[in-house]
Parts: structure tokens; sequence; C-alpha cells
DNA sequence: TCGCCTTGTGGGCAAATATTCATACCGTTT
DNA sequence: AAACGGTATGAATATTTGCCCACAAGGCGA
């Protein structure tokens, strides 16, 4: 039996060593818990609580055949910038799981550019695990912008999430759009966009480098209605209309044509950026719900980048024949 | 039961299909094995095979407090450019497991740079644990070049693998030298030395911009007696002349001065540049058996970055107090 | 101060995982 | 064609892990 090698501090600190100890040394709990003078329950709660709270992260470093060849069909059938596909994990799974850490890792890859980029940024739970996914690299030569306005309909501020954890995360100056995302009525809209500050983030996401964004579906489940920003009668009548997805509130049909809506006429944001080789829109999306919206999304090019998971992309390529 | 969601070809995919749905999916192996349609103890073979393989990485994302007070001591101390320090493993575990992912991740951040560099390399068991952790970067733009001679004693070409592994995963050009690490004697060195190949790798080598070594102890257990380089009355008497370490093959006592001894002008590689603030030469090093040595390096700037672990660092500020 | 609630702890146990072993399979050599 | 060596497989088994529970400690409001 060993003294304990050293005392952490913080909570966290112990359950890192013991992850580290549990996935790199390979100790068993066991070894762990009389290494760091613990019990082997406590000893197996810090590891858990480690990998819960994302302290550890695993990475697949091997490219998968079947992914990768999915990879150059959407590439080339879309003309994609990006493209990655990772492996599905089977149907009673949340998809951003496995999508969370690619999405990661394209961010990473535009955070460590070292000239100044503005980075706009969506909203979603894929948006959300990219970000809780992200390493530790620091980025403040970049700015992040939202796209849309940050305050839900029931006026909380869960729409923050994603560019202030990021922000936080990479300590990079960042411009949310601190307005609801629906203004009650075209006229307070256009009273909202009278804000000067309103005016300058629209001005900044408009114009971002790299444009981060999830896909909503506009199914009975479209996240629109989820969170409240439409009535089930509204959304069988835009339904009607040929609404087939969304991305950043900005709703278009089958063909990845924008409709043109009352309500959109309400939206305080903006559209994602014109697409380009050197202005790439990444989609981070996955799920078999999402199918036709990334599709239609991809048909006109509102996206030239997307990371998904394999039954998606397969689906996608199915539909789009 | 499900049907195989795939049929991946090789047994390599299959494996990092398995690890990613066992580790990112969290599925049970039992899962694992109805998802792809086999035995449950076949998914438990694949799953430790990824591992094996190196097909999955584990990261830590979250500096450990102890860790980082070791960071900022040593590079206060001896005024490193780099320094990680990874936590210790225990007694029974080999360190090199825990230093190669920081070590990957340091080589890595070099990769990175978009301007062309010459990285020079050692050779020894850290570097080559280092090289295995290296994820997928491509990085042409880089030249690769040995400090020492590729071909040991015994004929073989171990020494090769450090820059050959690393060269394959890269893609960038690479300059081993092809000759014995020592030469039988001064005049067949002379000899090797007049090789116009030769001339120019060790140019390239001496000024590379970064470097990469490995630090041996000269203790009974050194790594110039294991690998076949010196007889036992050669180390004692080396010993005896005051060598505590050795960097590529070049002996130096405890205060990290270089000995002017007759093997070093048996070798036909070059000792690691000058360091400089952006001339970095990063010793790759932890265990008991290497504090003397490393400290001595650290003492006289042969090296100015250090990746080591938890109780290596501690020895070493204690040593050099 | 008491009682209540939250938070953390270790014991015990069922489930999951790793290992061992005998056997089957496949390609190669004789 | 038979013998051989190496490798992969499933069954059995030993080990390890995850989870539930009952209980203790400490904070907080009544």
């Amino acid at each position: 039996m060993n003294l304990p090698i050293t005392t952490d501090s913080s909570t966290d600190d112990q359950a890192a060593r013991a992850a580290w100890l549990y996935y790199v040394g390979g100790l068993t709990q066991d070894q762990i818990a009389s290494e760091m003078g613990l019990s082997r329950q406590r000893a197996q709660r810090l590891v858990s609580r480690a990998v819960a709270a994302g302290l550890i992260h695993v990475r697949l470093n091997h490219h998968l055949a079947t992914c990768q060849a999915l990879e150059s069909a959407l590439r080339e059938r879309f003309g994609l910038v990006r493209c990655r596909v990772m492996p599905g994990l089977g149907p009673d799974r949340d998809p951003v799981r496995s999508i969370a850490p690619a999405a990661a890792e394209e961010m990473e890859r535009v955070l460590r550019e070292p000239r100044s980029l503005v980075i706009a940024l969506g909203t979603g739970r894929a948006l959300r695990g990219m970000v809780d996914a992200l390493g530790p690299a620091e980025a403040p030569q970049h700015r992040l912008v939202s796209l849309l306005g940050n305050i839900a309909p029931d006026g909380s501020a869960s729409f923050f999430e994603v560019i202030m954890r990021l922000a936080e995360k990479v300590r990079a100056p960042h411009y949310p759009m601190p307005v609801p995302v629906m203004a009650d009525s075209a006229e307070e809209n256009a009273a909202l966009q009278a804000l000067g500050v309103l005016r300058k983030v629209r001005d900044l996401a408009r114009n971002a480098d790299v444009t981060f964004v999830g896909i909503g579906q506009m199914s009975d489940d479209a996240p629109l209605l989820t969170d409240g920003f439409l009535t089930p009668e509204e959304l069988r009548e835009i339904q009607q209309l040929g609404a087939a997805g969304e991305v950043a509130g900005w709703i278009f049909d089958e063909e990845g044509r924008y409709l043109d809506l009352s309500i959109n006429r309400r939206m305080t944001g903006v559209r994602v950026p014109e697409t380009s080789a050197d202005r790439p829109v990444i989609g981070i999306t996955a799920g078999a719900s999402k199918v036709v919206a990334a599709t239609a999304a991809l048909r006109s090019g509102i996206i030239n980048g997307l990371v998904t998971d394999e039954p998606t992309a397969r689906g996608i390529l199915a539909r789009s024949q």
C-alpha cells in the first residue's frame, strides 16, 4: 500500500488524475484508490465524474473506409469544402455524441488560424455539443459573433450558451445579439434593427469568415416549435407552404430556396453569409429527422461544409440521387 | 437484434468502429456485438485491439494544479521556453505512457507551424512513444532530420524507427543518417564524415529550428550500455570521469558540461544545436533513473524545453535547489 | 435548537469485462 | 495429401466495474 502520491486540492483535479490513471495508466480502480489514498468507490466516482464533466476526451485516430467513402461522395455531389462523417452509434443513442468531437476538431482547425477571423455561430444542441467537446485551445485573435438573437421566447438566455461558453473557452471577444430571437411584430423588429448595437453585430455576422450552424427540421418535431417560436398551427401552415428546414431560423424549401414567410420578417438575426471556397458555412447535424433539411440546405449551397454521422450521410445521399 | 449496420472491410476498421461505439457511444460490448453482428468476445477483442494499436487516443482536458505548479517552477528555474508535466502513473508503470501524449501535443504544435521548419530528432523509447501517440496530422512543409547515425552496433536499423515512422505519418521529407551511430575508430569516423550525404545531413541537423531528444542516464543501466555502444568497463571508466547523462550520444557531467571522451570522437552524429528562445531543444524524458541526467542537461541549457512526469519533475527540482 | 434537505461515503451485489483454455480454421511446407 | 504452425474462436471462469442502498456529516430555514 502506497501513501497518496499527492493531495490535489479541487475535486476536478482529483477526478482528472483518477481518470488519467485509469485511461492512460491502465490502473484498475482499486489501484487508483490505494495510489490516491481513497476508497475504491470514490475512485470509481471520480473516474465517471471526469468523463461526465468532459475532463477526458477520446478521439478516433483512424479514418474508417466506409466513412471516408461517404465523405468523398458528399464532397463531390455538393461541392463541399469541408466534410466529416463519423460512425453512427445505433438508433438508441444521441447522434450528437458521435459528431461533437469531429465538429470540435473542425472548430479547432479554424481557431488555430493565426490571422484574425470573424466566426459566426448559430445555436442548437449540436453546436452546444461541439463547444463542450473542444479542447482548451486559446484563440484571442478571433471574434465570435451570433447569427441570431440570444433571448428565447420564454425570456431565458439559453441561446447565449453556445457563444458564451465558446468565448469563455478560447478567450476571444464575442458579440452576442442581446435581443429576442424574434420580435413580436414586423414593426417591433424595425425598432430593434435601428439599435446601433444590433446593427454592428449584424454587420459583423454578415461578413463572417467562417460560420458554424445547426440545421433544424420542419417536421412535427421542429425545434422552432419546441422552443416556442411557432404554434402548432403556424407550423402546419408553414409546412404546407413547402418548408423543409431552417438554418439560424430562416426557413427554406426542399430545394433550399428561402421562403418568404411572415415569421422571417420578425427575425432579428441575419441569414448565414453566402458560401464560397474561402468563406465556409459548416452545418453540424445528425439524425434521421434531419435528412430532409440537411439535403435541402446542401442542394442550394446554403451550407458548403458538413459534419454528420454515417446513417445521416447515407440518407442525404439516397435522397439527393 | 439488429442487422449489422455495415460491413467494414479491414480488421482495423472494425476495431476502430467497436472502440468508437464503446468509448464515444457508451454501448456495452454486448450491444456492440449485436450492432455489428459479432460475438461478444470478438467485440471485446476488437476494443482492446483498437486501444493497443493506438486507434483510440485519450487526452486530459484539464490542467492539474499540482502539475501546473511544477511546470512554472521548472520554467522559472531553468528559463525553459516549453514545459509540460503530466501526472505520474505510480512506480510500477512505464512513465512513457504518461508523457507520450503530452510530447505528441508539443510535436503537433510544431507541425502546425505553416512556415517550413527543420525538425531534428534523437532516438529512444520516449521519442518512439511520442510518435506513436501522434494524431494523423500531415505536415509536408517541414523537414525531418536525424541527429545521429541510424545503424545500431548490431547492424539493426532499429534507430531508424523514430524518424521513419514520423515521416510516414506526416509525409514530410526526411533525412536519416544512414551510417553507424558510432564508427569503429576516430579514423573511420573521419572517413565517414567525408561522405557528402553525411555532411549534408549534419549541416541540416546543426541548423534545426526545433529539436526533440530523449535523455540517457549514465548509471549502470545506461542506454549506451544496453544498446551495445559501451562495454561495462568503458561505462565504469566514463562514470568515474563524472559522466551524468547523455543527449544524442554526447555525454556530459552533472553541470551539463560536455566531457571530452574518446567515445565522442567516434560519434558520427552532431550535438544538439545551441538553444535559444526561437530554437527550442525539447527533452522528452521521465523516470527516477533520469533525474540526474535531466537536471544536468537543464542546468547548462543543453535543452530548454522539457516534457516529463510529476515525480521526475519533483526530483529535478529537489536536486537543483 | 431541531428537523429537514443536500451531499458524500462505503458495503454489497448484479452486471459487465478480461483472461484462460481447448479447439477449429487457414495457409504453408514437406 | 498430410503435417505443422500460427491465428482466431467460443465456452468457462476470474476479475473488475457500476449501481443501489442505508447511513453520516454539514448547511439552512423554521
